[in-house]
DNA sequence: GGATTTTTGTACCGAACCGAATAATAATAA
DNA sequence: TTATTATTATTCGGTTCGGTACAAAAATCC
């Protein structure tokens, strides 16, 4: 139990605000979500939010954040796991569909994929934090090439580079599908086609 | 020549200004656009352009047919050119490349799958028309692959519709990348490896 | 040349927006 | 109890937003 701090005592759990002030965004992306919707949703009034986590940009870059250290322990999971390359693809993409179509607000696709793209013209920022992500699951999935070329699950001269962007770039697509009100049963067929061809 | 209208004749060029909209709207998005970034960037003002094309949405849903359009064009241009498989692949990723790192302030991406997603969960019509041209990307690459299968350029068992989905899937991430600043030569590379992986 | 029609340009409206300033509240420290 | 500190709650200011009302302008029709 830490020491009591010395004011009075914050009203809110700073990780669940944050958690819904990420799911507001996610839902209406950047410039459609305004404070006062951040403010409802975390059950903060708009001083504290600005206090806690600083300018409607600042939030917006902190749910980012949140949702990538989700993204890179799932990948983490899949990796651990070593399982064979077919079964650990097709468990990834199980995993974004299941989070892609999560809510019940209908699907929502992928929170950073589907809401920072509208924003990465006109915001350094956020184009930043789009393509750091982008990067990292490139980088994830390179792993999981290579761990398979060690198997010899893939050919010896594959290019697991390539291959792994292809991978990644499934993924971008199943978000894309899903946030556009694709059914699982399509977005399952993709994952299943991508485990069994990009190898 | 057709006969002048009655009153006074307009100051704009539809169709270019409706171009103009596009690109703003690409630009920065359906919320993140004014109705004065738009009379800045058509040379219009707001109530023209309200009497023109309707009320904001109505501007961006026409935006997004103009741009849909293209996309057509592109596609029946491919088809009709007969190439093999893995170069009409190669030219169908080149021209949306050539796209997406058009324009002078920086790459565009594709406007629909780079700038729809964001308000896709709380607009209905948007999130329509966003379905409607991922479906249209589809069909035309089903188109493709058919056309390779009635060649014998790919197996005779291989599932066209299929595939054609791991190859828009593609189309996809290649326009997220483009948008997040990712260098000509790493969307040019992920493209040659589709052509060849996909089949 | 006057009436009519269509578009343009200016100005305005109420609402929503972001951020900050200020006051009230609830805890600890002395 | 009193002072201090950190947070909450209310309020406000200035701006921007989408949309419209209204008058001026520019063409055709009679």
């Amino acid at each position: 139990m830490t020491k009591n701090p010395r004011g009075r005592p914050r009203a809110y759990d700073p990780e669940k605000a944050l958690t819904r002030a990420m799911e507001t965004f996610w839902a209406a992306g950047f410039t459609g979500t305004s404070l006062d919707g951040l403010a409802a949703a975390t059950g903060m009034n708009r001083p504290s939010l600005y206090a806690a986590f600083g300018d409607k940009k600042a939030i917006y870059l902190k749910s980012l954040d949140l949702y990538a250290e989700h993204l890179r322990e799932a990948m983490r999971g899949i990796l651990l796991s070593d399982m064979p390359l077919g079964e650990a693809l097709e468990a990834f993409y199980r995993g974004g569909i299941d989070l892609y179509l999560s809510g019940d607000e209908g699907p929502r696709g992928c929170f950073i994929s589907c809401t920072a793209p509208a924003e990465a013209m006109v915001d350094e920022d956020i184009r930043a934090a789009l393509g750091a992500t982008l990067t990292e699951i490139d980088r994830g999935l390179e792993r999981l090439y290579a761990k398979a070329k060690k198997r010899g699950e893939i050919s010896e001269d594959a290019d697991e580079a390539g291959l792994a962007r292809l991978a990644g770039a499934v993924l971008h697509s199943i978000a894309l599908r899903a946030r556009a009100g694709e059914p699982r049963a399509g977005l399952e067929a993709i994952a299943r086609q991508a485990a069994k061809t990009i190898r």
